[in-house]
DNA sequence: TATTATAATATTATCGATAATAAGTAGGGC
DNA sequence: GCCCTACTTATTATCGATAATATTATAATA
């Protein structure tokens, strides 16, 4: 009885590579521009064509990924300044719009969802003080969490679904460029700001301060891309 | 012309199921909520799973199929007030911002391209006056290109394709529901007000025409919608 | 009859192989 | 030496078959 079946956290070969490869792209592992050997992505990854070539359909859908053309295969999207500007002006639009739709529905699960990722992502910090460099998997987790549970309560599942692209979109600016990054930043408080005052249900200044986030960390990685791609 | 979608009409097998399968959900050929046989899909088609599967996997992207579950397939994506409403919705908003920078970047090419189908849409209306329903493909057609040359001048790639997409998720419920329409409507006027205050560069009366010309569409549609979807 | 267990069927997800196409290379004419 | 063409190799797109899983039907039990 209750053997209530676990979705099976492992799931499909598909999901698996989708994940799998939309990471290698946000990390960079697999870099801007590269194309994508099916033959040798088949092997490393130890799956056939079919599962394979549906995740980088997908990914191609996201933006991600471009289809070179009939016959010619894929390739990793390649990354410019141009690009980064409109992705962080689409994110500026559109995570408004959910912010504020969230705050005005958010019930009480909305509120433990915030506070929870938050007090995470804080603590986070004080425990790994040497590692405050924004490359680490469980920080990314936690921060991309952050986000999400900002703009959960909105109740629009499409708008949702645009936002998380426009996430994965920038995420891979921030994961490949901000090494490079001069200026410090305490990432921190911002973080705290938007979550106190999206609590507070003061939309207006929770939007503002989301908007400023978005285009401060756009800022400081156009300030820090290659001049080739500006 | 701000081809985002489609890769090449003619070309492979994947792209031309592809085009078929949205086509026959837009139609409601396949209606909202049926389950895609894959293995009916594969012989009606004549194509093998491959393809097939690559295609109805864009189109989860799209929103226009869900995904049932593991090993459970795929059915297409159901109507309700609620996401024709969010769509609307979201439509308005970034069409407005694509419109606007549109009008601000807008070259000879993209008058000329605005020019043109507004054009052909006006033709086509003192062509077929008997024929003014909007089921119609030709109609359809020129109705489509006439949206995305709008907004085909805005520089923003991404966005172009949100819009195509969102562009799409609305269409369904136009062409399914559009027939059961009470109040007449001079679809043209609004068409050609709208191209008028764009070719004048006047951005932000052509936006807010543009406001009125989607949320006018809902609105009839949300009147029509079956009860059981509201 | 209702309920569970078991078998039969249907459907999906994945694989490995083949056909179609592009990219690369070498040879021959100018 | 350079360009064009035929040929070879590399890569992709598609297929048909198989394995994995779900769904339905049937039987058995209480």
């Amino acid at each position: 009885m209750a053997q209530t079946k676990i979705p099976a956290e492992s799931g499909t070969v598909f999901s698996t590579t989708l994940s799998r490869l939309r990471k290698e792209i946000l990390t960079g592992a697999i870099g801007p521009g590269e194309k994508l050997r099916l033959d040798q992505l088949r092997i490393t990854y130890d799956v056939s064509f079919s599962p394979l070539r549906e995740a980088i359909s997908r990914l191609v859908s996201e933006g991600l990924v471009l289809q070179a053309g009939d016959q010619r295969g894929f390739q990793v999207a390649p990354v410019s300044a141009d690009n980064l500007r409109e992705v962080t002006l689409l994110r500026k639009s559109l995570e408004v719009i959910a912010l504020q739709r969230s705050i005005q529905h958010g019930d009480d699960a909305w509120e433990t969802g915030v506070v929870s990722s938050m007090h995470h992502l804080s603590k986070f910090k004080s425990r790994n003080p040497a590692k405050m460099d924004n490359i680490d998997e469980v920080w990314e987790n936690w921060h991309r969490k952050f986000h999400t549970a900002l703009i959960g309560a909105c109740r629009l599942p499409v708008l949702l679904q645009f936002c998380d692209t426009l996430y994965d979109l920038s995420d891979r600016y921030r994961r490949n460029f901000i090494q490079f990054r001069h200026v410090p930043r305490d990432v921190q408080s911002e973080h705290s700001a938007i979550a106190e005052a999206a609590l507070n249900r003061n939309a207006e200044l929770a939007c503002r301060l989301m908007e400023e986030h978005i285009e401060l960390t756009a800022t400081m990685i156009l300030a820090v891309l290659p001049t080739e791609l500006r």
